[in-house]
DNA sequence: ACGCCACTTTCCAAGTTGGAAAGTTTACAC
DNA sequence: GTGTAAACTTTCCAACTTGGAAAGTGGCGT
C-alpha cells in the first residue's frame, strides 16, 4: 500500500495519458497527442519535455505527408516506469470492489 | 481516452490513497491515515478538508480506546466519485500490454 | 485551573501547471 | 537567396497546489 511508487513524473493527468496511450504503440505524433489532450502546444512541448528529461520519452522528426513531424515513443525505460506506475495504481485499486 | 473524468480533487497522490483506502471499508481514523500516508498533522488534516469540502468524505469524532479521535467516511457521492474515478483509471490502462 | 492529546489553521516557501506570445527550424515558392 | 508558412520550442507570467512548522482550538483527566 506504499505510495513511494507513484512516479509524479507519470501520475499528472495529462503525462498519464501521453504515457498510456504510447505504452500501447510504438510512436505517437505530436498533432495526436494535442487533440487527444486537448491542451496548447506550448503545454505539449512542455510535458513531453519533462518525459524526456525524466529519460521515459524520446522525440524524433521525420517527415509524414509532406511535413516534418514530431515523433514520440518511450523509451524502454520509460516502459517500465509506466508499467511499474500503473501496476502500483492497480494495486492501490485492489480490494476496492466493483471496480 | 477522453481525460476529463479524471478528478483533481481524487486524483492527487495522497488523496488517491486515501479514497481507495477508504473504499474498501467503512471508515478510518486519522491517526492510522497519517501512518499509511507517511505526511505531517497539517497535511492530512488539509487533504481530509478538500476531500470534505468536495462532498467527498465525512468526519466524526468519537472516543475509541480513552481518547477522541477522528473518523473518517466517503459520503456516497464520494463513493461513486471514487469509483468513477477508478474507472477512468482502468479504462486508460485497457490496451497497455502486461499490466 | 492546568496540561495534554488530537487535531485544525495560519503562514510561508517551493514547485507545478497552463496559456499567450515570441522565437526557432525546416521546407518550399518564387 | 528572400519571403512565407508550418510545426514546434522557449520564455514570460499568473494562478494554483503542496508540504511542513508553528500557533491555535476544544475536550478530557486530575
Amino acid at each position: 500500500m506504499s505510495l513511494a511508487v507513484l512516479d509524479p513524473v507519470i501520475h499528472a493527468p495529462n503525462r498519464l495519458q501521453i504515457c498510456c496511450m504510447l505504452a500501447s504503440v510504438d510512436t505517437i505524433d505530436f498533432a495526436t497527442l494535442r487533440e487527444a489532450l486537448d491542451v496548447s502546444e506550448s503545454v505539449l512541448s512542455k510535458h513531453i519535455k519533462t518525459l524526456e528529461e525524466a529519460g521515459y520519452l524520446k522525440v524524433s522528426k521525420s517527415p509524414s505527408e509532406g511535413r516534418l513531424r514530431t515523433w514520440t515513443a518511450l523509451t524502454s525505460t520509460g516502459r517500465k516506469a509506466v508499467k511499474g506506475h500503473l501496476a502500483a495504481l492497480k494495486a492501490m485499486m485492489e480490494g476496492v470492489p466493483g471496480v
